[in-house]
DNA sequence: TTTATAATTGACCATGTGATTAGTTAAAAT
DNA sequence: ATTTTAACTAATCACATGGTCAATTATAAA
């Protein structure tokens, strides 16, 4: 968003783009394009290609970017860095909410984020391709949002906190079965080109009732087991 | 498998791998190193390299096949359609067992299969390129697990046939829940480098009675929504 | 209007890559 | 042994691609 500056208030004339910009704005337009493009190729899409997009030439990206490796590393600051939202983080401890409801809150609005084209698509480019920001991604939401849940599933089924009986790790495993789940739906979306039939929306509180649910019946099995 | 034919018996001299192979043999023998070198540098691989691997000069590879798109087609006809084994298909619908054992004895067969690093990767490689390989391979997935899969559900739950009430697109998308976590798995050894903390028999054990748990909660919900 | 600044271009280089073809030679047939 | 067959190679073409650099020109400052 914010993309465009070329507002036309009611009655003006079209405002012709600037054939030249500032430094800022169009380092911004060539980081845009290129999660835009290398997002719909990979990237081995060629700068040629993204130039002709941009209506602009090759040359130009090489005097905004020192090299192909920088633009992509850009590519990935965009799009891991500058769309992770803190406020994931809070919805799940906050214990005033029914469990249930702040799973359901959190995966609906951090989905808006994560099944998006680019997000998907670049996430599999990046990871193919042996980029270790997804291990490092991955890593990330496992502290940030897998633990924090697996947490709060001991205190909701009565158990005793980690503090008493370590997290285990199956435990964990059992949260990252709801990522895979909404991830999946990226990929069969964004990637393999199978429609989902149904709501996302909808599929996700059904997930979220499907972990709980099998929470309920699994996870007092695995704190027994030394 | 059976890419080697230098056996060598005790006692016996080693046999030095021919310099010329019968067509057939040099056929499988490029087809079986495309496949291990597409999975893991992407099909954009250079065909120069892949004849390094192979000791052989890069134009042979042209002479076994017309274009590189050609060797491609083969790679996906090696690992989706020639590692495909029907008799998943007939596990699903054998109700002298247990249905949570005819689950978990699937998906660990099928896992043995679909969790390789070649099988992983060429499948997002392909996704990625838009190959309509993943598309036909993901509905005949439906078609021959999932649905099965959502059948024996209602039966298992006394729940009323699809004769008289047809299966909903929920039930299928949460028999796809089981799919995801596997594939997942998958993706996070062979291409986020994320260790799995537990074993793989495991964690299938867990989806499935968190599945099965999950449709007992969820599938009588759907079936009565109109 | 003129000048100074910097955004943008066009021509070019070096290298990589799919594909072709005439020739070479190991191995089977005679 | 000699001939025949076909597996294999070396050289080469045409084109694509990342990257460079001197020249151009829109825009802001004077």
């Amino acid at each position: 968003m914010s993309a465009e500056n070329n507002f036309t208030e009611a009655g003006s004339v079209e405002v012709q783009p600037r054939k030249r910009m500032k430094r800022e704005d169009r380092d911004r337009e060539i980081a845009a394009a290129a999660v835009a493009f290398f997002a719909e190729v990979g990237f081995d899409g060629d700068t040629r290609e993204l130039a002709r997009r941009l209506g602009v030439t090759q040359s130009l990206i090489f005097r905004y970017f020192p090299n192909k490796a920088a633009l992509i590393e850009r590519v990935y600051q965009e799009v891991y860095v500058g769309r992770w939202n803190p406020y994931w983080e809070t919805i799940i401890a906050d214990r005033s909410v029914p469990l249930q409801d702040r799973l359901v809150r959190l995966y609906k609005d951090y989905s808006r984020i994560s099944l998006t084209y680019d997000w998907v698509r670049i996430f599999m480019f990046s990871g193919l391709k042996g980029e270790d920001i997804n291990t490092r991604y991955l890593k990330f939401l496992r502290s940030r949002i897998l633990e924090p849940i697996a947490i709060e599933v001991r205190a909701e089924l009565g158990l005793p906190s980690p503090d008493e009986i370590p997290l285990k790790m199956s435990e964990v495993e059992l949260a990252w079965g709801i990522n895979s789940r909404i991830f999946y739906l990226g990929q069969r979306k964004w990637i393999f080109n199978v429609p989902l039939d149904i709501d996302i929306d909808l599929i996700i509180e059904h997930t979220i009732i499907t972990y709980l649910s099998g929470a309920k019946t699994v996870v007092p099995m695995l704190i027994k087991q030394d």
